[in-house]
DNA sequence: CTATTGTGTCTAACATTTAGACACTATTAT
DNA sequence: ATAATAGTGTCTAAATGTTAGACACAATAG
């Protein structure tokens, strides 16, 4: 089977790192785990990481997220190409909104179910791999501009950033 | 204060329309509501709706949330310019992280605050507004490649499906 | 150590983008 | 209804960007 890289995974269980290895060996080339996350960054210069899976709650006696939120916040600013995938046991509905909203690619939760967890992962693994051609980016973010304004091909050239004829020839070339 | 277009609300319990329409005339110029969502396509062709809330069950005994997700997942297909927004009483973790992957900009649960409410569909809105520049566009996505691509310009000049010349130009015009 | 792959650079043909102009057609406001 | 405004389709000519192809050289992998 086709493997798909280095997964960091960063939990405070040690058992539960032990447990994701296990379970994931088989799925990725390599899978590292960390104990505490404030040392990821430093990691993530070392090691050429495709995906992390991380914990959202570290401190002793917080199980709010916050900290989890705060670390996704921070990947997301060094490294926005690196998928997060949020795997937590204090999960409700309006913290697995804010992580996905804040840019994580899946949310899962403890206890996780070990077929799922490798289906996700492989499915966000795909996703990553695709790569829209720079030519099919901007005619979708034109098609944007002009339903945004409803149509008027000058104030879709503007927002877009060109001339209204280069606009013109653009939407000329693409039907 | 500024109003923000007009919103479709969808839900077939009308009590709940009234009151979603009561709280947020303030916030729109115009507040559309329908209790069927198969009608839903016929009435986008006529009005231009800027934003929609959509509840996620309809059939009477059914909670899963799957009709919603159909709605949702139709939406993106035909506008998928117009931001949906969920809002359920039978939410939990799974059907909220389903949302947001099918695309909804947020995800609410039932019974609501007006106030957060409003904030939600407001900060949705101010989003929609933003549509980056052209050439912003290009130069993220060309930064994608490259890390994807570990900083192997041939490679990523392949998958942007541009001449390799021309991505060194790019690059060299960016920095 | 030797293929192979990638980089930096060049040329010359080709294409796109630009600013500016013009007549014409909606739209809006009065 | 009419005048003012905003948008469209079209044209030029100059400037800029893109392309394929070539070449020497550096880095990497077998």
């Amino acid at each position: 089977m086709e493997k798909y890289g280095t997964l960091l995974a960063v939990d405070d269980n040690t058992g539960i790192l032990t447990a994701l290895k296990y379970c994931l060996n088989e799925v990725f080339d390599k899978v590292l785990t960390l104990d505490e996350p404030d040392k990821m960054m430093a990691l993530l210069q070392q090691e050429a990481v495709d995906m992390i899976l991380l914990d959202m709650n570290f401190s002793l006696g917080v199980n709010s997220g916050q900290e989890g939120i705060f670390w996704l916040q921070t990947l997301q600013k060094r490294h926005p190409d690196i998928p997060v995938v949020l795997l937590t046991a204090y999960a409700d509905v309006p913290l697995a909104v804010k992580g996905l909203k804040n840019g994580a690619s899946d949310f899962i939760t403890k206890p996780w179910d070990n077929e799922e967890l490798v289906h996700k992962l492989t499915d966000v693994m795909k996703k990553q791999r695709e790569l829209e051609p720079l030519d099919k980016l901007e005619s979708d973010h034109i098609q944007r501009a002009l339903d945004k304004s409803h149509g008027n091909m000058s104030k879709a050239a503007e927002m877009l950033g060109i001339t209204r004829q280069t606009l013109y020839n653009k939407l000329k070339k693409m039907s």
